[in-house]
DNA sequence: ATGGTCGCGAGGCGA
């Protein structure tokens, strides 16, 4: 069985690259992020034609999520136990479309896009790690419950766990950007000591290994990339993990996405 | 690649 997660950065105006992908790649399960789009728009068509169920979770044009399966498709969860939700500038907080979860061919997976933190002052940012702290609450009460449940927590993390996982962390520190700080490293390693444990890393070791490139500064010619998706594995589920890859390729071109997906494959 | 991002949706926000 071949799982991959992708943040697609919109489906709708990815979707014949979504196609192309899935037709080329062959993969079982795709958990997917920021469709960008509310059910009416989802081009549930795509997925029909290739023979893949598909559970959407998104009512705006901001975040969405989606799992693709063609081995099954079951127990759709909208949204984590407890799961955050945020209020800008004193607004009534309200949940946003940043996790789904289903069982497919007895894996446990979750497409989960983490909120972005925006600024190290920012808001946002106590709403990120909290909706971490939330998720990884769930999802250590998932493996106590059945220690050998077979769990994927797919998606964009919004962290680089580590300083090789970006092009230049002094860069990044000295200008105090995001993704690269103790806390919320801290936040993503809690999942690792609960348990989960990062099972692409070790099939694709940096340093300059990236899953995504900003738009901006030419950064992908230039290499300058950061590693921020990640699939984080139940004890029971990395024990299955055969190899795993970036497909760095599908950066390349017109109309590509700024993240690349990211497949495990399973004996 | 001497330039300088996308997508959504119709102005500005989010990433």
């Amino acid at each position: 069985m071949k799982i991959a997660t992708w943040n697609v950065n919109s489906l709708r105006a990815r979707a014949d690259r979504v196609e192309d992908w899935l037709r080329r790649t062959d993969v079982d399960v795709l958990a997917i992020q920021e469709t960008k789009c509310k059910d009416e728009n989802f081009p549930w068509e795509l997925f029909e034609n290739n023979d893949y169920e598909v559970a959407h979770f998104g009512f705006s044009q901001w975040n969405g999520v989606a799992i693709a399966s063609r081995v099954g498709l079951e127990a759709v969860e909208r949204t984590f136990a407890a799961q955050p939700a945020f209020g800008k500038g004193g607004k009534d907080p309200a949940q946003e479309a940043r996790a789904i979860g289903a069982t497919c061919g007895g894996v446990r997976i979750w497409s989960l896009y983490v909120p972005n933190g925006r600024g190290l002052q920012d808001e946002h940012m106590p709403y990120k790690l909290e909706w971490l702290r939330q998720l990884q609450e769930n999802a250590t009460g998932w493996l106590a419950d059945e220690p050998t449940a077979q769990i994927a927590l797919m998606g964009d993390w919004n962290i680089a766990p580590l300083d090789e996982d970006v092009w230049d962390i002094d860069f990044f520190v000295e200008n105090e950007m995001t993704h690269v700080s103790a806390p919320e490293r801290a936040a993503f390693n809690a999942f690792v000591e609960a348990g989960f444990a990062d099972v692409v890393r070790p099939h694709t070791p940096g340093p300059g290994v990236y899953t995504y490139w900003d738009y901006t500064q030419l950064r992908f010619p230039k290499k300058e990339g950061m590693r921020i998706d990640f699939t984080l594995a139940s004890p029971a589920l990395a024990e299955r993990v055969e190899t795993a890859w970036i497909d760095r390729e599908e950066r390349k071109g017109k109309g590509a996405s700024d993240h690349a997906p990211v497949v495990v494959e399973l004996r």
